[in-house]
DNA sequence: GTCTATACTTGGATAGAC
DNA sequence: GTCTATCCAAGTATAGAC
């Protein structure tokens, strides 16, 4: 029932102190992790006072739902068109090393773990979660079957279950890295899946190019 | 400096109330989750006074630790046995898939996901989670090297990286099937793991009993 | 819309009676 | 060793001045 000041558009400066809010809790749940994630530390990181959190957002845990939505938007529009340019395993296999690198370099994986492992603790933010994390995996359902389609792979490699498993590795291996501080160990997994993602390419017989689907294979 | 009373050994109450709050704490871990993890909470559910917890670990992060610990060697204990009968890859994959299913079922994964996120957000927590992970990682790997051995599979898997990915991917899935309540998804992955060992199998040229080793592969 | 001030709750931690 | 009582810091949330 009714968010805040009904509809009248709010003013720079109310867009800006929203803003300010986001991005301090996006940073919040990235550095100190989710119980770090209280109405007065984000605030004090926005440098703003503690109470415009409930003005604005009517608890800390809709803001924090908020930061989630950010970055879950803000993802989608970086990489959905990178999406389309994929044709061949490999392809699919370099542009998950890329954006798994980039998540786990600019917090973004964190701040999904954290607020997954933080649901737990917080009754019904658990369904919230869920409902921004699908789409996540829908992406990478999405990819897989752009790539595998109906080629014999398809059969011993089911996109919906692929999927799953790929977005728990991507989880696993940010709670691993972020745990021993160690990027490596978890880049050295994607690079040994370039290598493997070259056999695929040959069972399903690679098109060379974007517009060539009128060839067959050698 | 200085854990609590000195040396003189505890009581069998004591004993009892240590025990109380330790399993008071797992429990509190794998349902509530990290931040509603507090000595009030723990001390409520293990039926004694919030005063104990500091009286017997000194604070709130160390008693967690100590049920951590404890959920640790109680798994060592239930597989390091079973490892010991592994030979072929497939062993393996049951194995893993059997250690997945219980700790699924039983709330350890749900723990240890919970330490390790929550280590965030607590100074200092994060090296000692470390320091308790390890072993299961080691664990991982111990079991990889025992079953593809210097066989041709160690050179395209390297037991150490397939390790972390393995333990990566068990916390991921943990993750993920705690926040839609769906664990069919999670336990497909390790089916569809097993269909794949079959093909290991042959590679490796797995032994057929337990003292077979002197002959060769068909 | 933003701030100050405040009410109320909960959490970590200690002192002292038993 | 355990409990009661208590201190103090920190949390959510609201009221009211500006």
């Amino acid at each position: 029932m009714a968010k805040t000041a009904s509809k009248s558009r709010p003013s720079a400066r109310a867009v800006d102190t929203r803003r300010a809010l986001t991005d301090a809790a996006k940073e919040i749940l990235r550095f100190e992790g989710f119980s770090a994630a209280t109405a007065r530390n984000i605030a004090a990181r926005a440098g703003c006072n503690q109470g415009l959190v409930f003005y604005h957002f009517g608890s800390v845990m809709n803001l924090l739902l908020a930061a989630l939505d950010d970055v879950s938007s803000e993802r989608r529009e970086r990489y959905s068109a990178a999406l389309a340019e994929v044709r061949r395993p490999s392809d699919l296999v370099e542009l998950a090393a890329r954006i798994f690198q980039e998540d786990l370099d600019n917090g973004d994986a964190a701040l999904l773990v954290e607020m997954i492992a933080g649901a737990s603790s917080t009754p019904g933010l658990g369904t919230e979660v869920m409902a921004r994390v699908a789409p996540w995996t829908d992406f990478a359902e999405n990819a897989l079957k752009s790539v595998v389609d109906d080629s014999p792979m398809a059969a011993i490699v089911p996109p919906g279950e692929i999927a799953h498993a790929i977005v728990a590795l991507y989880l696993g291996l940010e709670l691993l890295s972020h745990l021993d501080g160690d990027r490596q160990a978890a880049l050295g997994i994607f690079k040994r899946a370039s290598q493997l993602a070259s056999f695929a390419d040959l069972i399903i017989g690679s098109p060379p190019a974007l517009e060539d689907e009128g060839k067959d294979q050698p």
